[in-house]
DNA sequence: ACATTGACGGAAA
DNA sequence: ATTTCCGCCAATG
């Protein structure tokens, strides 16, 4: 239970509601901070495992464009976000940085 | 067993 | 300023 992967999901899964975090951060979080890829890839595997355990669709590139949003339907990724108070237009959150939950901000203080 | 890819991000040119 | 390349670790082909 220490992989990476796992790790990945226990930070995307305190994620708050109405917030968003990047891939970056997350891997920052965990020590690595150029795995970001790990993480979007942790997040990949996550969808074909349990995609309903962990909310992915709060994790974004850290542009705050729906990166993985083509791996989120029923309903899209955006509109989770939306679904939660996130302005998303074209893909893109609006105010990324207003929504963004940094996990060393509020985990590691 | 080896090479390539992958929901990214930052550094270098 | 923009564009390109490299790095990270694991999984899949």
């Amino acid at each position: 239970m220490s992989d990476f992967f796992n790790d990945v999901y226990e930070v995307v899964k305190l994620i708050p509601k109405g917030r968003v975090t990047s891939y970056g951060a997350i891997g920052v979080y965990l020590g690595a901070k150029r795995s970001a890829r790990m993480v979007g890839f942790a997040l990949n595997s996550l969808n074909h495992n349990a995609e309903g355990q962990v909310p992915a669709h709060r994790v974004v590139n850290r542009l705050g464009q729906l990166s993985g949003a083509p791996a989120f339907s029923n309903p899209s990724m955006a509109e989770r976000l939306m679904a939660e108070g996130i302005v998303v237009e074209d893909g893109q959150i609006v105010d990324f940085a207003k929504y963004f939950w940094n996990p060393m901000d509020e985990l590691s203080l």
